[in-house]
DNA sequence: CTAGTTGCAAATGCTTTGCACAGGA
DNA sequence: TCCTGTGCAAAGCATTTGCAACTAG
């Protein structure tokens, strides 16, 4: 899978420091490690498992607060994105190239991907149609999963 | 337009009673009013607003608790739905028969309804391909409103 | 009577902020 | 050197919970 080419993520973490340099931003090593475990995740991470990924994987440790920080930097830089599951913390993924939804169990929590292109496009023509520009969308569909359905 | 309806208000509102009474839970002026108050709104009530309406359209004070625990009742009777707007507190809005997203504006966080039996039809056919079975959606497109585009 | 309900105060949990100190550029 | 970043402690804020008094059925 095309996120855990390590040698992309070589190029990626290149472009994210250049890209910091550019804003008149400093480079840490914190930063540089929030979007590692961005990058090696295969699924959504909250705030919490961020931190114990960092500590467990990488052995550093990261303070909650300046994850947050981090993370609102990348999310105003369109790096990453958040996702609101329903009554608990936010979960953070890094941005794909494409527009896409979730499916989520509201039993187990667990979260699958999806893509489909013609209600992107649906969506954009709705926008048009209200004159709104698009910057984001969400799309969630909530339900049981299949090992949830008892 | 249908909601403005004082009449149908009051088949809601006995069928409401009703239900209330099936599930062995008692019926309280509170819950009428947090009904009505959602029943006659235009647009998407926070808690605050709902507790303010109560005050200035009925001159009745329910306290911020109540509010909170018969809007969790409502939601799960399914007959109301809340909705995550970026950043704030959580908005709330009767069920309608149809399923419709949002278009909400990151400037004003003004709100537009939407209606399109194509992307619903497409969402369940994603749920069936994951074998899911779907009790809710979400569906939020995020952008500017013609008056915020500077 | 007796379970559900109300509403205050306090707790909770996620997130942000203030501030002193550390450390990139 | 300067200004951003880090991280602790404390604050903030929406929401929930404990609990005693209340009330609908």
């Amino acid at each position: 899978m095309y996120k855990k080419e390590v040698n992309n993520f070589y190029i990626t973490l290149k472009n994210f420091k250049q890209h910091i340099t550019n804003l008149n931003l400093k480079n840490t090593i914190q930063k540089d490690y929030i979007l590692k475990v961005l990058y090696f995740s295969n699924k959504h991470l909250t705030v919490e498992e961020i931190e114990t990924e960092l500590l467990v994987k990488h052995n550093i440790h990261i303070s909650t607060t300046t994850i947050y920080k981090a993370l609102k930097l990348l999310e105003k830089l369109n790096i990453i994105s958040s996702l609101e599951v329903l009554e608990s913390a936010k979960c953070y993924e890094l941005n794909s190239n494409l527009p896409h939804g979730h499916l989520i169990c509201t039993s187990c929590h667990s979260i699958i991907e999806f893509k489909d292109t013609s209600i992107d496009n649906k969506q954009l023509e709705i926008a048009n149609t209200h004159n709104f520009t698009l910057t984001n969308q969400v799309m969630t569909i909530y339900g049981h999963c299949q090992r949830c359905q008892n």
